[in-house]
RNA sequence: GCGCCCUUCGUCUAGUGGUUAGGACACCGCCCUUUCACGGCGGAAACACGGGUUCGAGUCCCGUAGGGCGUACCA
């Protein structure tokens, strides 16, 4: 909850009326139009109850469209999500895209492309602020009429003086408030006009947060800010109170970068009449390096966390761990998620964003996932990694039946669905197989020597599996008197041209007998 | 500059006046072992600093330092 404290002075000289005047026809009607639906009626039927007022539980995520969906979107959409699922209310997605300037279809578009990624589904269409500006606009109108804002006709040259002038004096920089009492009909010519709240210039505002607890400002801080620009659009302060309040959104839940416009909407909701949503405003995530997180320390798009091969469970247990806990508790399933999630287990610090820990999360959810689930998600996943059109054009059937076949031993060497690609390369590659510099340095030509016994060896193998292969390596290595390491190793080089593989034995069943003999054979002295 | 917020191991965190300050990641060591992993066991590692309040402060209050956010006709 928050609330105004305006000083009585402030109080006499408005024109009261306030709540008349919000009551446009057009406001009504939407809110009716809504109870048309049945949605509220079957919300308040089998919604939980908001326990502060009683009613369903109505959060949003309101990106605006200047960029991909960075990982704090991300996880503000995550705990709103959860925070709606926790409740058995709904989450609505608001797109701000107020600013046509900035806004694009192509973000709007990675937005919803991200979220769904991540799992993360939203109740009914998504919203298009821009679309609503006529709604803001008598929001506006009412404002104008109850006193509770102006036209202001300052230019920006009189903006920047007046920022310049208060900051040369140690002063906040904020609107000066000249035009807040000019008279009606002291309009200059030839000047479109800006609209601006009429904030209290005494008092103080408080919030009451869920997160941060009491904030207070004090009013004087809080200069009287455009609501309207002159060229007739609405600017966010503004459009948020509106949209949040048709909406019926009973929960904010958004970053602490908004503390300060919550202050000024907070304002806005009183003058409107309106009752202020709850609020939670949820730390920042920071860089590794402690920075504000930026391109180059991880806020990068939700896409490039996909294309780093990180499963969406694993990001949202990770980023549910950020400023966010359960006790200790580490790794949970989404439906432990909701179920444990609230409001009160959220803390106040900005948290760093570690990959390592990501990666750790990441490795854990490919172990638990069954070899089918997980071939699935990579098969997913392929055409969105770095290697993956590639791995993909190699995949014929054969072949993926032999990755499934590995998949036990492969994915518990990997720790993102890259390494994943990386680990199953043996598989796709053709003969000769190329070495890397480790695999090349273990065979020398005693080595070579060994592998062209062992050819013929495992080609007078009856059975051609993992129990016969084992037997058979086994009693070669004894005959030879070497330790079965001396024999492993480059028989791995010669079978993956690396050092690391899955099990050996298992290496040598999927792929078979003709291409393992075949493999070894290329390495070896003869052939 | 001004306003608001933050500060427990390197990192994420538990902790709500009395704890040997716990867990997880990362790190180090040992075990397992055909490689690498996985797994198991063990280790090092923190209450930013200074004042109060209290019989007793990581927990409450004040200050200092450091950090973050805000300060738009962006959202």
């Amino acid at each position: 909850m928050l609330w105004l404290v305006l000083n009585p002075h402030e109080i006499e000289l408005r024109p009261k009326p306030v709540r008349r005047h919000v009551r446009s026809p057009r406001l009504k009607s939407r809110a009716f139009h809504d109870l048309e639906t049945g949605q509220i009626k079957s919300l308040l039927f089998f919604g939980a109850l908001n326990t502060m007022s009683g009613t369903p539980v109505v959060t949003r995520f309101a990106p605006s469209p200047t960029g991909f969906l960075h990982i704090g979107g991300a996880r503000t959409a995550l705990f709103n999500w959860l925070y709606a699922r926790h409740t058995g209310g709904k989450m609505l997605l608001r797109i701000e895209d107020t600013d046509r300037a900035r806004s694009t279809d192509e973000a709007v578009a990675a937005i919803l492309e991200g979220l769904k990624w991540l799992g993360l589904d939203w109740d009914g269409e998504p919203v298009s602020q821009f679309s609503r500006t006529d709604m803001h606009k008598e929001a506006v109108d009412a404002l104008l009429a109850s006193g509770n804002a102006y036209k202001c006709y300052c230019s920006r040259e009189e903006l920047d003086a007046m920022r310049e002038k208060a900051m040369a004096e140690g002063k906040p920089p904020r609107y000066d408030g000249r035009c807040r009492h000019r008279a009606p009909d002291d309009a200059p010519e030839g000047i479109a006009p800006v609209i601006r709240f009429r904030s209290p210039e005494e008092g103080e505002t408080l919030i009451d947060d869920k997160v941060q607890g009491e904030v207070t400002f004090a009013n004087k801080d809080l200069d009287d800010l455009i609501i309207l620009r002159s060229d007739g659009t609405p600017t966010y302060n503004l459009s948020v109170v509106v949209d949040d309040h048709d909406m019926g959104v009973t929960h904010i839940i958004r970053g602490v970068d908004h503390l300060t416009n919550s202050a000024r909407q907070s304002q806005i909701y009183s003058a409107l009449g309106w009752d202020v949503p709850v609020m939670a405003h949820i730390p920042l995530i920071h860089g590794p390096d402690g920075a504000k997180l930026s391109k180059r320390h991880g806020a990068l798009g939700v896409e490039a966390y996909r294309e780093m091969g990180y499963l969406p469970q694993a990001m949202r247990n990770y980023l549910a761990r950020l400023s966010w806990s359960h006790g200790d508790d580490e790794i949970f399933s989404t439906q432990q998620m909701i179920e444990w999630f609230d409001l009160p287990g959220i803390g106040k610090s900005a948290a760093r964003f570690d990959f390592a820990k990501l990666e750790n999360l990441n490795g854990h959810y490919m172990r638990a996932s069954s070899d089918d689930e997980l071939l699935r998600e990579l098969e997913r996943s392929l055409p969105h990694l770095p290697q993956g059109p590639d791995f993909l054009a190699r995949l014929t059937p054969g072949k993926r039946d032999a990755l499934r076949a590995s998949m036990t031993g492969l994915k518990e060497r990997a720790k993102t669905l890259n390494e994943l690609v990386a680990g199953a390369q043996y598989l796709v590659a053709e003969r000769p197989l190329a070495l890397d510099e480790k695999a090349a340095g273990l065979l020398g030509s005693d080595a070579r020597d060994m592998l062209s016994r062992l050819h013929d060896a495992l080609a007078g193998i009856g059975e051609w599996n993992a129990e016969t292969l084992e037997e058979a390596v086994r009693l070669f290595a004894e005959k030879n008197e070497l330790k079965l390491g001396k024999v492993a190793q480059p028989l791995r080089a010669a079978l993956t041209g690396t050092t690391t593989s899955p099990g050996i034995f298992d290496v040598l069943t999927v792929l078979g007998r003709e291409e393992s003999l075949g493999r070894i054979s290329d390495q070896s002295t003869t052939n």
